[in-house]
DNA sequence: ATGGCGTCCGAGGGACGA
């Protein structure tokens, strides 16, 4: 069995007793982390006993992280073109490829200079994707598009919104369009599966949220997923990351 | 219509997030 989290903390340095918690709780193999927003010397790398963690950290902004149980390479730390922003974290563990990825947010309004960039840099996503061997790939992370209206609490209201454009989500089916489906899209035809909820407004307590943060897995092993689950637990303890933890188990 | 909350950096409040 191969267990694997994907969770954007809000800074690891002000969250380290929930990440302990969540190692603790489920004893993943693999954690993703997103929105590090530390630099590499000042992680916390002592907080995990048991646990290796492989870096690509900035000052104050985005950063990424692999915590691992297992031992693996670390293939690629950056995406190429867009190395300035720490967004992009790829290794190699028995045979799989995992990519850990924190997709730029696209700033408040379509058209602007994040959101240009946001594009950019998913069309180099989608190019760094395509050059691996995508035949037992894993990639999670914060992808800041809700793939669909199911996956947004109220659709009217973010109508023409970052995160929800047609753009973005082309650029949704075009990763999967790589040969990589939605996991727990395809588990959970239902369910919204929201994973994260605003700071503001009591969103947690009102429902409101989006599905942002995905797994996806190479067409030819989505069948050995065993489940995917949002752990909103993690969303409810005290000072809590505005994201949830989700979790996947599958069979090697 | 606007801000609403949380974090960082660094010493006050702006940048940024989604």
């Amino acid at each position: 069995m191969l267990k694997v989290i994907s969770w954007n903390v809000n800074s690891v340095r002000a969250r380290v007793d929930s990440v302990e918690h969540v190692l603790k709780t489920h004893q993943p193999d693999f954690l993703a982390l997103q929105e590090t927003k530390v630099t590499d010397d000042l992680f916390p790398y002592d907080q995990f006993p048991g646990y290796t963690c492989h870096i690509s950290g900035q000052p104050s902004y985005n950063g990424v992280a692999w915590v691992c149980k297992n031992s693996c390479d670390v293939i690629c730390r950056n995406l190429p073109g867009f190395e300035e922003q720490k967004r992009f974290i790829a290794i190699e563990s028995n045979g799989w490829t995992l990519i850990n990825v924190y997709v730029p947010n696209g700033g408040d309004a379509i058209g602007g200079d994040k959101y240009t960039y946001k594009l950019g840099w998913l069309e180099a996503f989608c190019d760094q994707i395509s050059s691996y061997d995508t035949s037992k790939m894993l990639i999670c992370g914060d992808f800041n598009i809700a793939p669909t209206d199911q996956d947004v609490y109220d659709p009217l209201k973010w109508n023409n919104c970052v995160l929800v454009s047609d753009e973005e989500r082309a650029y949704w089916q075009k990763i999967k369009d790589i040969g990589l489906s939605d996991v727990f899209r395809t588990i959970h035809k239902d369910q919204p599966g929201f994973t994260w909820w605003d700071y503001r407004g009591f969103a947690y307590r009102r429902k409101h949220g989006l599905r942002i943060d995905h797994f996806l897995v190479s067409n030819d092993m989505i069948d050995r997923v065993e489940e995917i689950t949002v752990d909103e637990e993690t969303r409810r303890l005290d000072r809590p990351s505005d994201h949830a933890p989700v979790q996947v188990s599958l069979k090697l």
